[in-house]
DNA sequence: CTACGGCCTGTACCTCGGTACGGAGTCAAG
DNA sequence: CTTGACTCCGTACCGAGGTACAGGCCGTAG
């Protein structure tokens, strides 16, 4: 299997095959003759795992340690269950962060609506109030 | 007010300040006989205005034009509660996808809990598995 | 007066995850 | 056999939002 039908296969760009290998992703595949990198299935749910992991919101660099620990067989399984919980924790915190925003700037977007001719935008005063820093 | 005592008063850094003023969000300053910007309180303001709407979510872009509607007099309600508004549902939609991406690793943890003794990992799994990603 | 911190400009560099060349060689269908 | 798609390598570049020099001038406290 050439690069291209890899890509295609795992669903991500021929460019972005090269990049993995090149952070170390990706192991270095044989080669043709003519230089061409040649793959096999395996390489596919590799490729695949990665693109999963990053949809999970997990960083190259965090993959990169999964799949050491994939390779590795037994008791890894604790390991990854630890790293999968960092990354709820992860998510969690900027879950509320946002929600945290959200709930600022529809504070202000319903005050605006309310009493928005008296005087000046509730909003951009909000962003000028020094003390309305803390509520962010 | 120096750079030094601006930066400090509105809570950045000096470097920031004249990366603003780069970027066009601070207007260039007066400079005495030495070269050295000079400052006076509405910049205090203007410089909190962009921290604070940077906390709120927006990017630099953004800021830049709500800075300009905070400039015209009247009637620049209306496009800021706008933008507002545009930004929330932009908060609601990330939101919506980090809780779906939780909610996905969350079962995947409590799985390997369960039964992560009985075969292989099932988070490692999930991310070789090609239906699993439609549930990202 | 001298030393130390603050400020000046310009440019380079950082993270993150790729994307986009350019010029050359290769493979396969028609 | 030709043509068009694919692949090779290396390097540069993107966007976002800054940060970090280097080399030199300024300002003020002691």
């Amino acid at each position: 299997m050439t690069i291209g039908k890899l890509a295609k296969a795992a669903g991500v760009g021929v460019e972005t095959v090269r990049y993995y290998e090149r952070r170390g992703l990706m192991p270095p595949p044989g080669r043709r003759e003519s230089g061409y990198r040649e793959y096999g299935p395996p390489d596919v749910l590799r490729l695949r795992f990665i693109r999963n992991a990053k949809l999970a919101g997990f960083t190259l660099s965090e993959i990169a340690r999964l799949l050491e620990l994939r390779a590795r067989d037994g008791a890894s399984c604790e390991d990854v269950r630890r790293q999968a919980s960092a990354k709820l924790a992860w998510l969690d915190e900027r879950i509320r962060q946002l929600r945290q925003v959200r709930g600022t700037l529809a504070r202000l977007v319903e005050t605006c609506m309310r009493d928005g001719k008296t005087g000046d935008c509730p909003i951009l005063d909000a962003f000028e109030d020094e003390a309305a820093a803390t509520n962010w």
